[in-house]
Parts: C-alpha cells; sequence; structure tokens
DNA sequence: TACCATATTGATACTATGTATCGGTGCGTG
DNA sequence: CACGCACCGATACATAGTATCAATATGGTA
C-alpha cells in the first residue's frame, strides 16, 4: 500500500477552489473536504453527516451548497427522488447511475444539449437549462450476474 | 361561458382508470380526481392538501402515489428540487418547464432515449430509465416581455 | 504579535415532502 | 345482514433542507 499523503491531493484542490472564492479555510470545511475527496460512490447529505457527527448538520449543508456552487461537487439525483452528491469534473454533464451498486460514471458521447436546443425552438420555447439522470446497470453488476447464471 | 359539466369528464376518465385497477371509488378519491383534472399547472402535493383541507394528508400523498403508478398522473422535477404533480396524456415523455410562469407543456420531437441508447452501450451500461427535464421561459412569457421592451 | 471586523459555526427550530402505523369506518360480497 | 378487507384520517417518524442567532475562529492589519 502507498503511503498516504495528508491532505489528499484531491481535498487540496476543492480547499484551493474555495479559497480562490475567498472562502476561509476552516476546520469544518477541511473535514468535508477529505470526506468528499474520499468517497467513490454519490452519497447523501446525512450520510456525509453520519461520517461527520462532530461537524453540525447546517454547516454540512452549507458547505454542500458553497461546493455545489463552485462545481467542485455535483448533485445526482437517484431514480427513488432521493438527493446525492459526488465529486465534480467537467461542468455541465450527465451520469449513469447503477441502480444495482449505486456507482455512476459520467456519460460522455451524448449530445443531449443540440437536440434539446432544436425541439424546444419549435415550441417556442427559451432553453435555460435542463436536467438529465439515466439509470440502468453498470458494466461490473452486469458481469457480476452473468458469472453466477 | 359554456355549461359545466359534472364530474368533468378527464376527472371521470382518472375515476375510470381506478376503476379498472379495482380501486374503490372513495370521496377523497374523487375529491383528488377533480382537483387534478382542473389544475392546469403542474402543483405540489402540499399544495392539494391545503386545497382538499377536509381530507387528510396522507391521503392525498397515497392517492397521488397510485394516480402515478396509473401514469395517470405524471411527476414533474422543478429547478429547485420540488417534486410537482400534473395530468400526465403519454406515456413516457418529458416536460418543458417555465421558470417564469410555472407552465409545463410536453417536449415532442425529441429523441432521447436512441441517443441515450447509443452512449450508455458504449460505457456497457445497461439501460433501464432516465429523467429528463427541461426548463426555460416559454413563449407566451418571451412575448409578454417583448411588449413591454 | 495582538487586535478586531466579520466570516463561520453549531444548536435549534421550522418547512417541505414523504412513509409507516394503527384504530376506526364503511363498501361489497356472500 | 354480517363479515372482511380496502380505505380513511390522525399521528408519529424519517429525510432533506433553510433560517436564526449567539458564540467563536480567521485573516488582515496596526
Amino acid at each position: 500500500m502507498p503511503p498516504r499523503r495528508w491532505p489528499t491531493p484531491m481535498a487540496e484542490e476543492i480547499l484551493t477552489a474555495l479559497d480562490e472564492q475567498g472562502y476561509r479555510s476552516t476546520a469544518p470545511r477541511r473535514a468535508v473536504a477529505e470526506a468528499v475527496a474520499g468517497r467513490q460512490r454519490p452519497f447523501s447529505a446525512e450520510e456525509l453527516y453520519r461520517h461527520l457527527p462532530h461537524l453540525g448538520r447546517a454547516t454540512i449543508y452549507r458547505t454542500l451548497k458553497i461546493l455545489v456552487d463552485l462545481e467542485v461537487v455535483c448533485r445526482v439525483l437517484l431514480e427513488g427522488g432521493e438527493m446525492h452528491y459526488q465529486l465534480s469534473h467537467r461542468g455541465h454533464h450527465h451520469h449513469l447511475l447503477c441502480v444495482e451498486c449505486g456507482s455512476s460514471q459520467d456519460l460522455i458521447g451524448c449530445d443531449v444539449e443540440e437536440m434539446l436546443a432544436g425541439a424546444s425552438a419549435n415550441h417556442g420555447f427559451q432553453l435555460s437549462g435542463h436536467r438529465l439522470e439515466v439509470y440502468g446497470r453498470c458494466r461490473r453488476c452486469i458481469e457480476k450476474t452473468a458469472v453466477v447464471a
């Protein structure tokens, strides 16, 4: 196992992003940055709270909101309607959400925007934004079942 | 003003759909059917509750859930994340939601499914569903501003 | 380095959106 | 007519998020 850097490179990026926008570097924010950077799957705000019980609940939500505004974290809407959060890389993008294992991967090679622009123009509709979530089973979960069967 | 039929034709359709699935016709359900049929814009469950205060809150939610299952009503996710409900016609479809007046129109001529199928296949992802909401300004709101300017 | 204005925090309370439970009611059927 | 089960409303509970506000920690500056 390779030695663990501390703070994590990814967490550091988050803190830098905060700093660049004039947000102060505080212990709670560092803790949230570490936690967010360390998670592989989308997580709910309450989950994050349970992982960081020494922080106030309001602080969790506040910090997540800031990170979402900075586009460091993105919101992910699960099939059941639960809102989850996740590290974000690209600016605007969409997710392939595995309903079995809960993993998420970025959807590339799908030009929804263009299509929407055309379709909405036909309705005399002035597009300002959209939200798209895609649900299904990821490759790994498909293979897992295949082996069993 | 033309004479008002009672129950409303649309409400009757809803009640028929319920009946066909073996659900009983009860006063609360008739009230919800009327209310849902009479609304032009997406509405929240709580709004509906406020309009029908003589019904229990749980009944409102329960009935809405049944109607969504029957695809008589569809769920609409607003930009801010609030869940609204609305009469549904087509099976699976999407909405153009006006962020100004709150109106909703069905999006036609947009083949997202096909595009998603291709893109997700490239990820080895087995598609099972998706959710798409489109936000912007409807024709009427655009024209309203144009006149003012 | 000490000070200070203020950004931030955490406790608490409140709203919104649902779901689970449960005793009571009344519909439909036999 | 009577019995069972669907349904109802009240209530409590769970999740998700925002508002308030007094106490505190930060970062810039004297």
